[in-house]
RNA sequence: GCCUCGGUAGCUCAGUCGGUAGAGCAGGGGACUGAAAAUCCCCGUGUCGGUGGUUCGAUUCCGCCCCGAGGCA
C-alpha cells in the first residue's frame, strides 16, 4: 500500500514476468473486489495479435471487463504518453463509477505511466528527427551526437551511456523540438491514486519451463499463421507491433527459411531475458507483495485479508 | 588390432614456444520519463580427461590408460 491509512478509493496491481499467471488472478481479484481490468501491456493493446501476445481469450473476457487491450491498428504506432492519455481516462471512470480498476501487465514501464504522472519529455516523435540522427549516427558514429548531447544537456548525458543510442536520440529531440533539456524536466514519482500491488514468484528453473511450454502451445495453436495473416493484410514487417516477441522471430524465421524448431527455441530464449528484464523492473515497484503459491482460493483470500487491513476500519 | 585427430567454463571452442587460462553463447545482476515484448550497462576459478615421468615448476613435453570421432585393416 502506498500513501494513506484509511481509503476507499484504491487500484490494484497485477504485475510480474510473462507466464506467471497474471491474468487469472487479475479476473480473480475483479471478481472479488467489483473491479474491472485495465491492461497494461505493450503487445496486447494491438489488435489481431492475439496468440503471441497471450490475450485473455473470449471466455476470460467473459469473466470480467477488460480495458486497452485490442485499441490500436497493427499497422499502428504507438508509445507510454499515448497509453498514459489513453489509459488513465479509463482508470478515472472505472473510479467514478465505484469500480476496483485492476491494472494488470507485464509492462512495467505502462504501469508505471498509470500510477506516477510522468511528463515523457513534453513532446511527440519527430519521425524525421531522428532519421537524420540514424544517419549521423551510420555516418559519423554515435560519438558525434553524444557530444552535442553534451553541449546541450550535459546531466541527462552523464547519466546515459555512451552506446545507449535510443535514449540519446530521445534526449536530443526533446531539446530539439521544445528547447527544453531532458534533465530539466523534473516529475516526482509519487503515486497518484493509492495502490496494492502483487506478483508471483517462482524460481527461476519453474518460470524458464512454463514459459517453454507456453511458446510450444503458441504454436499449437497457430502462430505462424497468425503472423503471416498478420503480414499479409498489409501489416509491414518492421512495423513496431511486429516488434513483439514471438512476432519479430516468425518475421525473420520466414525470411531467412529457418525451421519451426529454430524459431520456438529463440522466441523461448528471447521470451526468457524479457522475463529477467520484467522481474528486474517490478523489484523497485512501490510495496509490491510477492504471493506465495498455494492454491487459487488460499492466496485469493490472503490478498482479500490483505487489502481489507488497510480499507477496513 | 593399428593409425590420425579430439577430450580446457553449463555449451561451442581459443590459448599457454613449460610459470595453474579466455572468448562467444547460455546463465546471473542492473538501468529505464513519448520505440519499453524496445534499448542499454556490468559479471568468466574451471581437478585444462586420468595416471605416472622429465622439470625448481606441467593444463602445456614424454609414456601408459580411459572416452569420443574418423581412417586403415
Amino acid at each position: 500500500m502506498v500513501q494513506t491509512n484509511c481509503i476507499d478509493k484504491f487500484a490494484i496491481v497485477v504485475c510480474g514476468p510473462t507466464g506467471s499467471g497474471k491474468t487469472k488472478l487479475a479476473i480473480k481479484l475483479a471478481n472479488l473486489f467489483d473491479g474491472e481490468i485495465l491492461s497494461a501491456d505493450s503487445i496486447a493493446i494491438y489488435k489481431g495479435l492475439d496468440i503471441g501476445a497471450a490475450k485473455p481469450d473470449n471466455y476470460e473476457k467473459s469473466l470480467a471487463v477488460h480495458h486497452m487491450i485490442d485499441v490500436v491498428m497493427p499497422t499502428e504506432e504507438f508509445s507510454v504518453a499515448e497509453y498514459k492519455e489513453m489509459a488513465r481516462k479509463i482508470l478515472f471512470d472505472i473510479l467514478n463509477r465505484n469500480k476496483t480498476p485492476i491494472i494488470c501487465g507485464g509492462t512495467g514501464y505502462y504501469i508505471d505511466a498509470l500510477l506516477y504522472d510522468f511528463s515523457y519529455g513534453n513532446c511527440p516523435k519527430d519521425e524525421e528527427f531522428r532519421l537524420e540522427c540514424d544517419k549521423i549516427i551510420e555516418n559519423e558514429g554515435i560519438e558525434v551526437l553524444y557530444k552535442k548531447l553534451q553541449e546541450v544537456d550535459p546531466e541527462t548525458a552523464q547519466i546515459l551511456h555512451l552506446n545507449d543510442k535510443m535514449r540519446i536520440v530521445r534526449a536530443l529531440e526533446i531539446y530539439h523540438t521544445t528547447g527544453q533539456k531532458k534533465s530539466q524536466i523534473v516529475d516526482e514519482k509519487r503515486a497518484i491514486i493509492p495502490f496494492f500491488a502483487f506478483s508471483y514468484q517462482d524460481d527461476r528453473e519453474k518460470l524458464y519451463s512454463k514459459i517453454n511450454a507456453r511458446v510450444d502451445k503458441m504454436f499449437d495453436d497457430g502462430l505462424m499463421d497468425e503472423v503471416k495473416g498478420l503480414i499479409d493484410s498489409g501489416v509491414s514487417p518492421t512495423a513496431q507491433s511486429m516488434q513483439g516477441i514471438g512476432y519479430k522471430e516468425v518475421v525473420d524465421g520466414l525470411n531467412n527459411n529457418f525451421t519451426i524448431e529454430q524459431i520456438k527455441e529463440t522466441i523461448k530464449l528471447n521470451t526468457r531475458h524479457y522475463a529477467k528484464r520484467q522481474i528486474t523492473w517490478f523489484k523497485r515497484l512501490e510495496n509490491l507483495q510477492y504471493i506465495e503459491r498455494t492454491n487459487e482460493e488460499t492466496e485469493i483470500v490472503k490478498i482479500k485479508e490483505y487489502i481489507d487491513g488497510y480499507t477496513k476500519n
